[in-house]
DNA sequence: AATAAAATTTAGGCTTATCTAAAAAAATAT
DNA sequence: ATATTTTTTTAGATAAGCCTAAATTTTATT
């Protein structure tokens, strides 16, 4: 179990391999953490110490296999505490991530998979990013969020964020699926409800903000 | 403020004081800490340099307002985070110590506070212990919970431990409210409920464990 | 009141994570 | 290919929190 610090210094080196084009280089790395690239230096050796970062003087880093589960971990355990904040204690999105950089830091795996649970597995935090399972995997995310979604397009529904069954059911009851083909006919500017039509027949809808939040939809190819 | 450290010192010495014929001296802290008597010299020099102490070399200590205030609030945090793991999270009382101990050093009052709301501002954490309030004012704890009481014994309801409107719904419908007189007739050993007698016309009521462990008693002195 | 025992503090070190300044290596430009 | 600039590392300090061992003060005992 590393340091908080060197927790830090992991997700940092993650999130820059991450980035297509940067390599965690140690001034790279020294901008992440807000830090100076001596100190970074000092942590790289500690690092490479404990098995959890491939490193040769002066040459970029790359995490090991125990270095980056570290670092999913972390990341797993941020997106969800995210979502907490988000949507049980009412916290705009915007205000989260400075708590979250904080509760991140919390070790117990028991309370990070029961937290999922509670929140019935989200695939995605409220800034739209990947949530890591329990595993380390993270959901493919193809396609955008309903909510993203343009007048006279046509979409289909790949995806549910949202896992509870009082979704589920809702969404049975509206008549929509996985699978479902439907077109934005409108969008109301004030409360951001839509109005789709579906499949063949041409069925109206209404789509409610809060159900367009949480489907995963891909423009339609015909 | 404080470092994690010294807010864990600030803990152990209010926790200290509060007991009665107990002094926080530096041997008692030391204990308290699992720490060594010289570590903790050289805490309590640190603390009475940032004001959060009063202590002179040799003596005893004892917090300012400062230091009490913030011990309150640790102490106030950590049995929230209680109550949040045992009622939402589904942990076992006798689980959730040491990851609240984690818990109680995130910073944001606001997270606290809104934390206190989500839970319908409980007053005692699942030991029994009482949360003290955003102003750091502790509950008066008189008396103790329903699910203590002993058949053939009268009582009167004396508060209430869930604050929510359903609870308070739950307790109109059958007829409980603060300053109500009732006796126990049988407990079920089963599922812990209770049947009891109210007021003059001995009306019967069963309660279940959940409605017990909610309300707080006195016995009922005629 | 003098001495023994216990409690507390001081002195000197260690580790982690940081810093500044200087040295060394790598990359870039002429 | 050599010189310059940039990047990275090393060297030496600092602060927090801890330690052991020794010194000091307080408390208890005779």
């Amino acid at each position: 179990m590393p340091t908080q610090t060197a927790e830090n210094y992991l997700k940092a080196i993650y999130s820059l391999n991450q980035e297509k084009g940067l390599k965690a280089s140690t001034n790279a790395i020294a901008e992440r953490m807000e830090t100076k690239a001596s100190s970074v230096t000092d942590m790289l050796k500690k690092l490479k110490e404990k098995g959890l970062i491939h490193y040769e003087k002066y040459q970029a880093v790359e995490l090991t296999t125990k270095g980056t589960e570290v670092a999913v971990s972390i990341i797993r355990k941020h997106r969800l505490w995210e979502y907490f904040l988000v949507e049980k204690l009412d916290f705009d999105w915007d205000q989260v991530h400075d708590i979250a950089e904080e509760l991140e830091h919390i070790e117990s795996n028991e309370l990070t998979n029961r937290l999922d649970a509670y929140l019935n597995y989200p695939k995605m935090d409220p800034h739209g990013d990947p949530i890591p399972d329990e595993n380390g995997n993270f959901p493919t995310r193809s396609g955008t969020m309903l909510n993203q979604g343009e007048i006279d397009q046509t979409y289909v529904i790949i995806g549910v964020k949202d896992h509870s069954s009082l979704f589920f059911n809702h969404l049975k009851n509206i008549g929509i699926g996985l699978g479902t083909n439907f077109k934005i006919l409108d969008i109301n500017p004030f409360d951001q409800s839509m109005k789709i039509s579906i499949g063949e027949q041409n069925e109206q809808l209404n789509i409610s903000k809060q159900v367009a939040n949480n489907l995963y939809i891909k423009v339609h190819e015909n």
